[in-house]
This record gives C-alpha cells, sequence and structure tokens, in this order.
DNA sequence: ATTAATGTTCAGAA
DNA sequence: TTTCTGAACATTAA
C-alpha cells in the first residue's frame, strides 16, 4: 500500500528518466477494467508525446513527472499500483506504458493489481490549483512540529484517524500512522485536542524517524508481496514494524505486552496497551 | 462457495 | 464547520 516511504522509494527509481523524451503512450491489451486516465488516452498522448521530462517529483502519495513544458502527469498508486522501469511482476495488471529515448531506461510503466489508481495529465495551472493549493497539507518529511500541533491541536478526532488526513499532512497511511504512534508512546485514540505539547514534540520526532528509516530500509512489501521498488524488488522496513500485523504478538519494546489490533474509522489500527496508555502518562 | 478484509481517495451525508 | 460513511476495484484468506 504505496505510502510515502513506497511512493518515495519509486520516485527515486524513476528519477534516472529526467532528460529522456516521451515517443509514445500505450495501454496494454488488458481484460480487467481500464484505470482511470484523465483527460483520456488520446488526449494524454497528444499532449506529452514529444516532450521531455525535466524532473520526477513526489506530492504526498504521488509519483509527479514535470514535462519541459511545466505540466506534470501525476501518476496515484492508490492501494496497488507501482512505476516501475524493469520488467513487471505480471504482464496481465500493465494498465499504462511510456515509450522513451535519449535515456537509461527505454519505457516506464504504470502496474496496477487493483485498478484503483490513476493516471492524470495536468497543466502547470491545473496542478498547482489541484496539489499545491490546500487540498494537501504540508509533506509529512518536512512539516515542523509547531504546524503540525497547530493544524491538529483544536481537533477531537483520534490523533490516529487525524494523521491519516491529507489535507492535515500528506504522506502518512494507516501502516505508518500504527508505527509512528508506537515509537512516539502515544494511544491511537488519544483526541488530537488533549495532547501536551511535549507529546505533539514525541509524536513529530517519531514521524520523522519512522518515515526516514522507512524510506532507508525502501519501504514495506507486506506478506501479499504487491509493493516493489522501480526495479521490482521488494522493500525491508517490513521486518522493522514494531506493531503493524502482528497483533497477538508481543511487544518488541516492553516485551511483555501483547499488541491489539483494533479498528478505526473502518481501518485497522495496531498498538501496545502498555507502552501506549490511554492516559498521559508523562 | 460465499463472505469478509485489505487501504487510498473522494463524494456526499450526518 | 467538522467528522463520518460508503463506493470504486482485484485478490486472498477464512
Amino acid at each position: 500500500m504505496p505510502e510515502l516511504p513506497e511512493v518515495e522509494t519509486m520516485r527515486r527509481g524513476v528519477a534516472a528518466v529526467v532528460g529522456s523524451r516521451i515517443d509514445d503512450v500505450v495501454r496494454p491489451r488488458c481484460r480487467l477494467r481500464p484505470i482511470q486516465i484523465e483527460p483520456g488516452l488520446a488526449q494524454l498522448r497528444r499532449q506529452v508525446v514529444g516532450r521531455q521530462i525535466a524532473a520526477v517529483e513526489r506530492v504526498g502519495k504521488r509519483v509527479v513527472l514535470r514535462l519541459h513544458d511545466q505540466s506534470r502527469l501525476v501518476l496515484e498508486p492508490r492501494m496497488t499500483g507501482l512505476v516501475l522501469i524493469s520488467q513487471p511482476p505480471d504482464t496481465e495488471h500493465l494498465r499504462l506504458g511510456l515509450a522513451l529515448s535519449g535515456g537509461p531506461a527505454a519505457e516506464l510503466w504504470y502496474w496496477d493489481r487493483r485498478g484503483l489508481g490513476q493516471v492524470r495529465w495536468l497543466s502547470e495551472d491545473c496542478f498547482r490549483e489541484r496539489y499545491l493549493s490546500g487540498r494537501l497539507g504540508p509533506d509529512a518529511l518536512e512539516i515542523s512540529a509547531d504546524t503540525l500541533r497547530k493544524r491538529l491541536r483544536a481537533s477531537r478526532r483520534a490523533i490516529k484517524v487525524a494523521l491519516l488526513d491529507q489535507q492535515v499532512l500528506a504522506g502518512v497511511g494507516n501502516l505508518y500512522a500504527s508505527e509512528i504512534l508506537h515509537l512516539a508512546r502515544l494511544h491511537p485514540a488519544r483526541r488530537a485536542n488533549s495532547l501536551t505539547l511535549a507529546e505533539w514534540q514525541d509524536l513529530h520526532t517519531a514521524l520523522r524517524r519512522v518515515l526516514e528509516d522507512a524510506v532507508r530500509y525502501e519501504g514495506s512489501t507486506l506478506s501479499d508481496g504487491t509493493y516493489r521498488n522501480a526495479l521490482n524488488q521488494a522493500g525491508s522496513y517490513q521486518n522493522h514494524h514494531q506493531v503493524y500485523d502482528r497483533e497477538g504478538e508481543p511487544c518488541r519494546r516492553c516485551r511483555s505486552g501483547a499488541i491489539v489490533r483494533q479498528v478505526q474509522a473502518q481501518r485497522a489500527t495496531f498498538f501496545c496497551p502498555r507502552c501506549q496508555p490511554r492516559r498521559p502518562g508523562r
């Protein structure tokens, strides 16, 4: 489930296509329902073919190809999407390909098992309006502790749920929210407006630490094996998970408590009741 | 063989 | 205004 660390790993993995020219856009024959492409395949082709890739960026959980005319091709993996410049896991779920020239890779693929992801081309103005102004909060790797606190201190929502709100900060998803709260020793059901100044500091420190470590280990490839980097290799941060998908197993920090699974906002949350007490513990 | 669960985003309801 | 719910899908585990 590509969250910030996985998408950042994809971005780095395809950064080598900067300078390449897009020669064609192809949709492989696929018996599955086509993914959403805006503004349609023909229009998209008209807009990008012949253009050069000026940069590969990330905005929240999306990979963004900036073209020379400053328009953007946005790849949004959602649940099971991958951006690859090597052989994909299978050809069955290839959704879109870019034929490239003038660089190290001859093609860039968007692959998506469930097909919930989207690809869209946007002019510079539309891109700015849609992705850089208000609809998304500051990037989770760049937000300051003070900004994080200011954005959430009045909210009555559970802190776990609030961390998932991309309008608050962009990049944290379900897996990393649990890991971050465990490192910060915060109970996931704590209301955001109940956190002390020190707890906001702890949360921010944990946020940085978990996301940076996860990027270093190239993201988490869970037991279903879906997530791969741009070269179709698995990440390894799953080996460092403290709570995610570890229900009933002993907490690696306090060694005694068993990890609990709880549902919040229809999503699974994992935590250690002993390390993460409901009452402020300090 | 059904059914539930998976996690992200968005539209629309409460 | 803020928060919550369900739908969009393919695949797998129960």
